[in-house]
DNA sequence: ATGGCTGCTTCTAGCAGA
């Protein structure tokens, strides 16, 4: 594992990368590692590794090995080559070999439960908002359509259930936001690149725990045709290059939030009224197939691939009352996490209660890693090359 | 098919939502 990084005297870039091995179920330091990368992968590792940054020391170390470490969350594997494995349980003569994307593994000592909820105004859903946290415990939460400007997020209330925040908050409409109650929130951008509309608040991504979560906001782009059903189309584009990019740095992602897309009929209580609107059109479905084809598992579907299961009802007509709804709200998993995929649920009841949202919150749980597992991947003796 | 519901703003009537 890699562990942190030295910084190096001569301008961007890191020096060497501290690196850990898992050893009785316990990770230990095992050296520094200084050759073997160039300078273009010098600079994709600080990518890597940047919104990994973490205060807490992963590793126990003799102080002098580590001076001016740069620690980050336990989550890449790197592959590295080495003579033989000194007394203090260093590697000797070590040398970078690539890092192994398949081995990407987040920090997940235990469960997490991450949930997405379309709010619909979080001031005014603040009490139901509050006593959903309270009653189901997610231990991540992206939220859309706050309704609210940056300063009036009702950060104290969440604060006071133990929940860490980030949001991204705009006048009247729209407004994005992610909670952790189980690790530091390390922001890692706040609008797609290359948003058509910058001036809309619709996305929010975070490294928590190790894990990028990306939360976001579809536009609607009701009527269609039209400049907003024009707008979804460019936002949904830029949110697919970006997928791309996310999926090629080999890092575990959940990208989760309201996509206002019902991906087939199966996600829609009567598909044949649906067709001509900005949420099922053909070619908003082929855009949402397109960004699953990238390699992203629809959580909810994968895990019940034939059940009828719906995220939003209408306020209108007892939609709730008939069970006539749309399944748009959607966690996407990077391929890292779809095997670590142990429950996905949507807590309609919510969508029930008083002055609730015509969304219900939806949610999934990652299992933890298996407690003791000895690797294979950091050692390869050389002398056999 | 239609009109039904809700939050937000600060021209409490008009908009966006889905």
């Amino acid at each position: 594992m890699i562990v942190g990084w030295t910084s190096s005297d001569k301008g961007r870039g890191s020096r060497s990368l501290l690196l850990g091995v898992h050893e009785d179920g316990k990770l230990r330091y095992a050296g520094k590692v200084g050759t073997g990368f160039n300078a273009d992968e010098i600079l994709r590792l600080g990518e890597l590794m940047q919104p990994l940054a973490s205060e807490e020391v992963p590793v126990k170390a003799p102080r002098a090995a580590v001076k001016g470490a740069h620690w980050i969350k336990p989550t890449l594997v790197a592959e590295i080559a080495y003579t033989e494995m000194t007394n203090d349980g260093t590697l000797r003569h070590p040398s970078y070999l690539g890092l192994r994307a398949d081995q990407v593994l987040p920090d997940l000592r235990s469960p997490m439960k991450i949930a997405t909820y379309n709010v619909n105004g979080v001031n005014g859903r603040l009490p139901v908002l509050l006593r959903w946290l309270e009653k189901e415990q997610p231990d991540v939460v992206c939220l859309q359509e706050l309704k609210a400007p940056q300063e009036k997020f009702p950060a104290t209330a969440i604060r006071d259930l133990g929940y860490d925040a980030i949001w991204h908050g705009q006048k009247s409409w729209n407004g994005v936001a992610i909670l952790s109650r189980v690790g530091e929130i390390h922001e890692t951008r706040r609008r797609l690149p290359d948003d058509p509309d910058p001036t809309q608040s619709r996305y929010i991504e975070a490294a928590v725990n190790g894990i990028i979560i990306g939360g976001l906001y579809l536009p609607n782009g009701n009527p269609r045709p039209g400049p907003k059903f024009d707008y979804k189309l460019a936002w949904f584009e830029k949110l697919i290059a970006h997928a791309a990019t996310l999926l090629e740095s080999g890092l575990p992602v959940v990208l989760a939030g309201d996509f206002n897309v019902m991906p087939t009929e199966a996600d829609v209580y009567k598909p044949e009224r649906w067709t001509k609107d900005a949420l099922f059109a053909p070619e908003v479905r082929a855009l949402y197939a397109r960004l699953i084809d990238q390699g992203w598992t629809d959580s909810l579907r994968s895990l019940h691939p034939d059940e009828t299961i719906y995220t939003f009802w209408d306020y209108f007509r007892d939609a709730y009352g008939r069970n006539a709804g749309l399944r748009i709200d959607h966690l996407l998993l990077s391929p890292s996490l779809a095997g670590r995929l142990e429950d996905a649920q949507v807590d309609r009841q919510v969508r029930g209660w008083e002055k609730t949202s015509d969304h219900a919150p939806t949610w999934i749980r990652l299992a933890a890693e298996m407690p003791v597992k000895k690797r294979r991947s950091s050692r390869r003796d050389k002398a056999h090359e």
